[in-house]
DNA sequence: AGCCAATTGTC
DNA sequence: ACAATTGGC
């Protein structure tokens, strides 16, 4: 069989374990990347999330030139682009890893669409999941509504395929149709990269090479102490893989044998990193099963919520102005390094949708734009979850308080200090609440309040007792709520 | 993978 | 006095 291939790139921008790649076999082979940001709509790539993307492309291109198959960069609908490509070089067939996300989801069928009235078609293969969503159902052949009885069905599945070769040599088709220019498919907002991105490279390299560089990092070092040192948001104790995995720079299986390689034996020593990777698959799974996740709350309930949307505060918590330095430090790292630890985000996503009322619409919306590893199915689950709404959700009366987990998961202050630096000079005693330093303390670390640094933006236990109110409304079945704020009152539906 | 106030346990 | 535990939110 020599009838060459269409090898449609999406979120798998990758040559090593590959299922799209292999099912290529020799033939002939057209790889493409189609930018079509009308298709995803809303949820076409954030800012951080382009940036990301126009690094990784880059890399993938190189990879794949240097096996003598350029990578064609398209911008357009693909149910137009690709059926031509296919066309174009006579491929019976157009190979390419299955995506989950709604919108994908109604794309990949008019792709198919286009494709089989011309006699094509188009083949999906697994291969940014370890388990595909359809396939994990619970006893009563229901998709899992809770992680853990989810997690436990997974791992007794048990371990995943070994990760498939890198291709030794791949063939071009004969006369690759023009595509366009990296540049003109407008991935930085302006020529040249953009400016908040300037120490995105200190820390990212996005690509394949990057991703494995990573990952071996990773399992030489952090993961043997991950159980403990993965809270400590001052220190490198997380893989770091999240944006790699959302590329498909890498696979899950990939970093599950790693790992398994730097930890075998027993399942549950690399249990609490792996349990990491079982959350990206539930979230997955959920966005499958309940595709409105990314725009409702699961909990039809959460329908009243009263949230009370204001612009100054949301955008107080984006720029890092709440006056909570633990909650100040994630979202200033956020804006620098298009990241945030994750046991910071849970506090300050916490903050946003708890004490200050705001829908946690508004900060997935705000992640899904600064994140470079901004993804539907994660960010969606992980608000829904922090907010209470989601399916398995933490209570919504859990609520964080802001000074004790600084004071808890940052004891020595690095990294408040690191992304504070206006209150470096503060001891110990006082960084996660400065408001409470007398007055010589805060002259003595050059600190002016509201001038250097701002007040809290809510009282904590005024914040708390207002969220517990609006949660207590809402169980009673009302949609009022005995707030003093008057006429900011406005349910979201 | 919560917080907090009340209560109980220990010196 | 203070720590550990508990139950409601």
């Amino acid at each position: 069989m020599d009838s060459p291939a269409l090898l449609w790139f999406r979120q798998d921008l990758r040559l090593a374990d590959n299922p799209a790649l292999q099912a290529v076999a020799d033939r002939p082979l057209l790889p493409v990347f189609v930018l079509d940001d009308a298709a995803a709509g809303r949820w076409a790539p954030g800012a951080a999330s382009r940036w990301w993307l126009r690094q990784s492309l880059e890399a993938l291109g190189r990879d794949l030139a240097a096996r003598g198959t350029p990578l064609l960069l398209v911008r357009g609908r693909a149910e137009i682009v690709i059926p031509a490509l296919a066309a174009a070089i006579g491929a019976p067939e157009v190979l390419a890893g299955r995506l989950y996300q709604p919108w994908a989801r109604e794309r990949d069928r008019r792709v198919a669409e286009a494709l089989e009235v011309a006699g094509r078609r188009l083949r999906l293969l697994t291969s940014s999941l370890l388990r595909d969503p359809a396939r994990v159902m619970s006893g009563s052949g229901r998709p899992y509504a809770v992680y853990t009885p989810f997690a436990k069905a997974v791992a007794a599945m048990g371990e995943p395929d070994f990760p498939i070769l890198p291709p030794a040599r791949l063939r071009p088709v004969a006369a690759p149709p023009p595509g366009d220019t990296l540049d003109s498919l407008a991935l930085y907002p302006v020529a040249g990269e953009p400016d908040w991105a300037a120490d995105f490279p200190a820390l990212w390299t996005p690509g394949e090479a990057g991703a494995q560089a990573r990952l071996a990092r990773f399992v030489a070092g952090p993961v043997s102490g991950y159980a403990a040192q993965r809270n400590d948001p001052g220190t490198e104790g997380t893989s770091g893989l999240s944006p790699h995995l959302h590329w498909g720079e890498l696979s899950p299986r990939q970093v599950w044998h790693a790992v398994r390689q730097a930890q075998p034996g027993e399942l549950s020593q690399p249990w609490p990193f792996l349990s990491e990777i079982l959350w990206r698959e539930f979230s997955y799974h959920l966005l499958w099963h309940r595709p409105e996740m990314p725009d409702r709350a699961l909990r039809e309930r959460f329908a009243g919520f009263p949230w009370q949307p204001d612009a100054a505060l949301l955008r107080a918590w984006q720029r890092g102005r709440t006056g909570y330095p633990i909650v100040d430090a994630g979202m200033r790292q956020l804006w620098h390094y298009g990241w945030m630890h994750n046991r910071v985000r849970m506090i300050a996503a916490s903050l946003l949708v708890k004490h200050l009322l705001q829908p946690w619409q508004a900060g997935a919306a705000w992640f899904w734009d600064t994140l470079v590893d901004a993804d539907l199915a994660s960010n969606s689950a992980s608000w829904q979850w922090i907010a209470g709404s989601g399916s398995d959700a933490a209570p919504y009366f859990r609520v964080f308080n802001p000074v004790l987990q600084g004071e808890k998961f940052d004891p020595a202050g690095r990294y408040v200090r690191r992304f504070v630096p206006e209150l470096a000079a503060l001891p110990g005693k006082w960084l996660h609440q400065p408001w409470k330093a007398p007055a010589e303390v805060l002259r003595g670390a050059g600190v002016i309040l509201g001038r250097d640094y701002p007040g809290p933006v809510i009282a904590h236990a005024a914040g708390r007792a207002r969220a517990l109110a609006a949660f207590a409304a809402l169980r009673a079945g009302g949609h009022g709520l005995g707030d003093t704020t008057g006429d900011s009152m406005d349910p979201a539906a």
